[in-house]
DNA sequence: GCGTTTTGTTGTACGGCTGAACTATTGCGC
DNA sequence: GCGCAATAGTTCAGCCGTACAACAAAACGC
């Protein structure tokens, strides 16, 4: 007997409007007092007061010193997200590090370990366990602060089921079937375990463009060894059915073109992988993408005829991307970011060629806003994001 | 001041929690009673009597007589979905029809109009006076037998946009730039307006197999002239930025395959598209699918180089789709059902092999359930769900 | 035939929002 | 400098919808 969501209750109510001003405050332009996320809401001042009043106990809003505005009346008191209070913690391993990152709801860094470093057909166990110590550590310090941790999510370069939270392969990290959760067991100073998630790391950092002044639809690649991609439709993650979207790396791009690991021939990662890059300009494939970006500025030509070539596969996979799911911003990151000067406009320019929507709605291909480790950042908000989504389970 | 949402009151919980007893009632294996019903949602029996009630004051829902069970007790009144009384409009303009169908909310159609003849390069305003008529006359039957009309959906095979509900482009129509909601004018009998929106084809036909067996998540492909998909996620339509989506006629099979109306060169439509595969058998394109049939079990040549080779082509571009939306189960429609013997095995081979998730999840193949003219019915019942997910509308 | 069991209804209690009245604190005009 | 208007935030009675418990209805079974 199926019965989608559940039961409301009269505290069902005190939960939707606790969220519903939560939201006001976190999404305002300036910060709003009282009275501001009555209007906002709809809802009256008093039962607003009330609301604020808990979520201010509860250490997730702040309230600034009244600042008397330049008209008549009692001055208002200023409502903002509360910083160094409530915290969520973002984690990766990647080919080349691995680290930690924890944001307090404003925003700001308050603690970060980054470690560099090859993990190419690492151990599992030993990589984890080294992951570990750096969050026990992270998670320390903060709460010697005062802070609270609200969960943690772990970013890998694979095929992670969003439900189940398993890897099922990393093929560049050489990892398989596994459960990473467990294994970390992190824990909270008073020993209760943290909620830990996992996902994918291109999705985790096409979360982390919502920060800066992204639409709210787009499409988000990361370009490393591996080409993932995050679709985020009206400023939510779309993960299909188990989260194993945006495998954009392994489209078909000339079924005559070159043998992939996987299996077919031509697929994009042939052209725009990162490896492939580096080494079609003459350098090694643990090369920095900047000694790249050095022989594109010093006018190269194998560098520039190698990037130009992936800048065309890249945007013949996007135009069927765009095609197949419809949106109307993409987002280059990871390698793609700094290459951007080079291949941006020979991405749109395929794009614009072949997405049929093209001609209603031009395609805007943006460089990716959020800084390095980007899918750090974006698991961190990704914790605080439901924090703030769900206020009643931390007042 | 952005506020997601709206305020929550006393009254919203009414809402909710008759949505709530609506979809338990509509979405049971069996008729439940009040009991049933209470212990499915979690609220007690004598709110779920109240909000029984109210629907069934509204005719939402119906009562059967009381049976008694074999075990003691007061024998229980089943709740079923209430005939006759509330009903959704399904209208469709296609290359070779147009048709309007009436369900109600026990899926039975209590009315229909299907006109068959060629639309190619058509005028839209003749076309839609038409369909106006048609549905008028539908209109009327229903209304004279009792029943209130809730809405209606229109699919049309081209580029529509979800929220404004316009038509951008369907090329086999030669229809562009229109907005064909004010042009229908659609009225109940007391003059009202009745609420019409605008859909793509595809995505109204592959809603119409949720009323078959078919799982939560799935890829609708509809083989006609052109070839479209429509992407479910959870029982629900996924549109992407505006329901430009699923334009899978266009994704690129190779490169230096023959030139596409669309510009590009090699898309799936010159191999997996109704005209072609007609020409490639020898048949004229305005022949019916069944005459493929009949030579596909003849045994002739060119008609199976051609199905197969377009299986193999759709094959390729679903599983394109598949590792960029991550859905497990593809329903073939349109004409692909009806070749689903000739294609079905080939598409699920190319798919299996190419999927990166197939060995973790096998991808499940498999013909539409829905009968002909199936955008009519997804349309319909897309009209009836919104009823039943916001009941305190129609009480 | 009467206890048992299950269904559906009735009445009271409680929680949460509203609306109006009230207090607090400022700017402005005289 | 003082009163008045204006705005912010708080207090309290009223209302609404759900929970809980008691009750009525209608079957089964021994």
């Amino acid at each position: 007997m199926p019965a989608s969501g559940a039961a409301s209750r009269q505290h069902t109510l005190r939960e939707r409007n606790l969220r519903l001003v939560a939201a006001a405050v976190f999404e305002a332009s300036a910060p709003p007092s009282r009275a501001d996320v009555a209007a906002a809401t709809g809802l009256t001042r008093a039962t607003v007061s009330t609301l604020v009043d808990r979520l201010v106990a509860g250490g997730l809003v702040a309230e600034l010193p009244p600042v008397a505005a330049q008209k008549a009346g009692r001055p208002a008191v200023p409502l903002v997200p509360a910083g160094r209070s409530v915290v969520g913690l973002g984690l990766e391993v990647n080919v080349d590090y691995l680290g930690v990152r924890v944001l307090d709801l404003v925003g700001d860094v308050v603690a970060e370990r980054v470690v560099s470093g090859s993990l190419h057909d690492s151990d599992p166990r030993e990589v984890l366990g080294r992951l570990r110590s750096l969050a026990a550590d992270a998670i320390g310090e903060v709460e010697a602060g005062g802070m609270r941790v609200a969960g943690a999510r772990l970013a890998l370069p694979g095929l992670v089921d969003a439900r189940g939270g398993r890897l099922e392969v990393a093929p560049n990290l050489g990892w398989s079937s596994l459960e990473p959760v467990p294994g970390l067991d992190l824990r909270a100073g008073d020993g209760s375990a943290l909620d830990v998630e996992v996902s994918n790391e291109a999705k985790l950092a096409a979360l982390a463009e919502l920060a800066g002044d992204v639409p709210p639809s787009f499409l988000y690649v990361s370009g490393d060894v591996g080409v993932g991609a995050g679709i985020v439709v009206d400023r939510q993650l779309f993960l299909g059915e188990r989260g194993w979207n945006g495998e954009i790396g392994h489209v078909v791009v000339d079924p005559a073109g070159p043998r992939c690991s996987c299996g077919a021939t031509g697929c994009l990662e042939q052209y725009a992988g990162k490896e492939v890059l580096l080494r079609g300009a003459g350098l090694p494939v643990s090369a920095p993408v900047l000694s790249l970006v050095d022989l594109l500025r010093a006018g190269d030509d194998d560098a520039l005829t190698t990037v130009r070539r992936g800048g065309r596969a890249l945007g013949s996979a996007l135009a069927t991307f765009v095609n197949l799911v419809d949106v109307s911003t993409i987002v280059l990151g990871g390698a793609y970011t700094e290459l951007f000067g080079w291949v941006g406009h020979v991405v749109a320019g395929v794009v614009e060629e072949r997405a049929l929507a093209a001609p209603f709605a031009p395609v805007d291909v943006r460089p990716a806003a959020a800084g390095p480790h980007a899918a750090l950042t974006g698991g961190a908000r990704e914790v605080l994001r439901s924090v703030v989504a769900d206020p009643a389970r931390w007042v």
